[in-house]
DNA sequence: TTAATTTATTGAACACTGTTCAATTTACTC
DNA sequence: GAGTAAATTGAACAGTGTTCAATAAATTAA
């Protein structure tokens, strides 16, 4: 058989990572398998390479998407009328609930991206930037050298991460009076009392 | 051909956990694989499987022997005449360092421990609670409360974790100006200025 | 010393995996 | 309708984790 009217390169492509988003989504990605999402998608193998370079370069797709679906989760969870430390609180909270409620594929972000010493493409590093961003914009308005913004931004992005990773691995022994988002809580309204009054 | 005199069970156990290490160690956790344990060791992968339950298990066991390690060097970097903040900042420094020289290993350490939902042996967590103590004891003669002891050391524990692995990661845009010694550094500062301020 | 038993070790087998590529079939162009 | 270009296949290769009957050596019993 070849070429068969219907799916264009395109479509073959988006439902592919479709897919293999949501195979991930449900059984890990140690269960990911290419052959598994050409089966799925009514393809073989082959043409898998035919659209894909690799499966690198598929989970990278993959991980695209999803950064680009915490992007959008975020920003939907923006209250107004927020300010300064505030808005970091939110976003600190999204980014918490994103990864619990997608954590298969948040894992994937890290687990992958992280894994080659292959350099990323700039459109995927202008990704991560952008939700960065986010951060040092919540912190424009707050009488801060740029690099103080830099480095508070950095800090606490990182460091909620962190407590994400090992809360939702389950590797904190965290208790119901002490949950991972009062651990957030906590880090962010201690760091910025004490990055308002050092300066006094 | 069958028992050859030598190694014992034990001999086997060891020397495979220690090879397996350095495979690790040199080509990152991606490459390993059971048979070329067996290989280096001069074994057959069956007796692999005599000695160890599964894969899952041998990684265990690794990540057993790089806590220990992990261990042992923060233990060694500890200066003594230290008190409260200070410990945390040398116990963090030493995280790390550790992370940094060990990076292949130390990824093991999240990559796999993580990955499967079967509940890890208790010996594996009590040594996992058994790092998260040092911390706990650095702040012991801090006129804190235990719970704002036990939450202070966590949620700083997972930060430097945070920051750990996204600096050695790449993914923090980290200038030569900016390493991730200063935002461990700037972050437990921080944090420590509000901690004290907060109850006065 | 020999026979019986236990135990360590092997290596082939199974069902997977990522990846490549010649062959084939279809659609498009002239 | 012939010729070209492109999409699709499926077999092949080298690798993986894991199992297990067969085997050979060491240990024990007679």
């Amino acid at each position: 058989m070849a070429r068969r009217t219907g799916l264009t390169r395109q479509e073959i492509q988006s439902t592919a990572l479709a897919v293999g988003s949501d195979l991930i989504a449900k059984h890990g990605l140690s269960k990911f398998s290419m052959r598994q999402v050409a089966k799925e998608i009514g393809y073989t193998v082959g043409t898998l390479y035919n659209v894909f370079k690799n499966q690198d370069d598929f989970l990278l797709q993959i991980n695209a998407l999803t950064l680009n679906d915490l992007q959008c989760f975020i920003q939907r969870g923006l209250k107004p009328n927020l300010r300064g430390k505030n808005i970091l609180l939110n976003i600190a909270n999204s980014y918490y609930v994103f990864a619990k409620e997608n954590y298969a594929r948040w894992r994937t972000l890290f687990e992958y991206a992280l894994a080659e010493e292959t350099t990323l493409p700039k459109w995927y590093t202008d990704k991560i930037a952008s939700l960065m961003n986010m951060a040092e914009q919540a912190l424009s308005d707050m009488n801060l050298s740029s690099t103080q913004i830099q480095r508070t931004s950095r800090a606490l992005w990182a460091s909620v991460h962190g407590i994400c990773a090992l809360a939702l691995a389950d590797k904190l022994a965290l208790t119901r009076s002490d949950p991972a988002e009062k651990l957030i809580r906590e880090l962010i309204d201690k760091y910025f009392i004490g990055l308002t009054l050092e300066g006094k």
